[in-house]
DNA sequence: TTTAAATTTGACCAATTGGTTAAATCAATT
DNA sequence: AATTGATTTAACCAATTGGTCAAATTTAAA
């Protein structure tokens, strides 16, 4: 349908336009999150969607129009949802033990999103102004805020060492992601290119990880 | 000098011939680092390096075998060396926060090349097929069964808690490199965008995650 | 100064690319 | 069955892209 440039998926489709536009977006994810934007072809998406090129077009004007929709989407499970998580009383460790197990397997299960969205963005920034005004939910900053809070309550009643809640943060995810990111250096340094193997180490690494974090920060 | 298909760099070649060559290297290393191989474009290189688009082609005659040149040195950047402090008997710990110390500065000071060579590998694994053979130096696998070996020497002496070296190893990069390649990101969630704060929680961080790392794993 | 080889350039080319258009087909309403 | 609007297609286009080539210029040796 014409107004698809305006607006998004309203429940008047019939099944048929939303199995095309589907077909189209699921294509696009494919090829974008392999590619990245400046490798991806419109020809190869319309070829994997079984789409005319001249569909793709129809329903998406623009290669940028389409890209945008793929990484935002994209962007949106590369940026876990925590804010319910965080608001909660749970302890700091409990908390961030609930974080690796969930974000790991988020990020197991798609793989190709963090390099692709960190290639983006190293590429061109901007995209980020964007995004961060129109999800609102970003205002992360009362959220972050908080986290420091309990944190340096918790070190003071003695459960914690004293520890920094922003390079904390930094070291969770950086060790989540890097086996992910870094998967085609690593699995071929440490591990032969054994796929199956990997795949092991991935599995292992959500109790490592936490082990880890706990044997560093608890007092 | 025609030859320049063939032979890399010698000691018979004048000063302006290694000027024009270097000129070509340089403007390559940029573009290709920020737009990636497929977002290059000869002729953005040839205007960088001030030269016509045909001379490129004389020194490099395609993009593939110019972008194989520029890649591989930023891959030589990326996998640091580290063969021969490894091979010392200095103390687990003592490694870890030399490499944590050098690895940061390095990667302080070539910013763009951990995104560009993790982007350019997750696209085409198959780059390191070809790197793994030529350079022999990643006969790794005795460095890492030896560092391994030292640990659980380590650990057996009541120095370290039990450790898994593979798994150290994963989180000691990506604590490293995270921060810099996901810096549009966290610069923009907890840092209010701001640059220079930014800059100091980078060399902050060597600190910060030597601590990290010795607090978790020291015994 | 001549000469020969190396370097640099402008003009050009074929292929690819994102995008358009008019016509054809399909689906639903009357 | 006719009409209307939405969907799909084939053919096409202008711009861009990596790459070539013959001629011009520079460099170094004889």
């Amino acid at each position: 349908m014409w107004l698809n440039f305006i607006v998004n998926t309203y429940s008047f489709m019939t099944e048929h336009e939303k199995n095309t536009e589907q077909k189209i977006l699921d294509a696009a994810e494919d090829i974008f999150q392999q590619k990245g934007m400046s490798g991806a072809r419109m020809q190869e998406i319309a070829d994997k969607a079984g789409i005319n090129k001249a569909l793709l077009h129809y329903y998406y004007r623009t290669k940028d129009k389409l890209f945008e929709k793929v990484f935002e989407k994209a962007f949106k499970i590369f940026i876990p949802k925590v804010t319910g998580m965080m608001a909660s009383d749970t302890p700091v460790i409990e908390k961030i033990k609930f974080f690796v197990d969930n974000y790991m397997d988020l990020l197991i299960k798609h793989p190709f999103i963090p390099a692709f969205v960190i290639g983006e963005l190293n590429r061109n920034p901007q995209i980020l102004v964007s995004l961060f005004e129109k999800n609102v939910q970003f205002n992360r900053n009362d959220m972050i805020e908080n986290f420091d809070k309990q944190i340096q309550t918790e070190v003071k009643a003695g459960i914690l060492k004293p520890v920094d809640a922003r390079n904390l943060m930094v070291n969770i995810v950086g060790m989540c992601i890097f086996p992910i990111v870094g998967r085609p250096i690593i699995q071929g340094v440490l591990f032969g290119n054994n796929k199956k193997d990997y795949n092991e180490f991935l599995e292992q690494r959500k109790e490592s990880i936490k082990e880890f974090i706990v044997n560093s920060i608890k007092a």
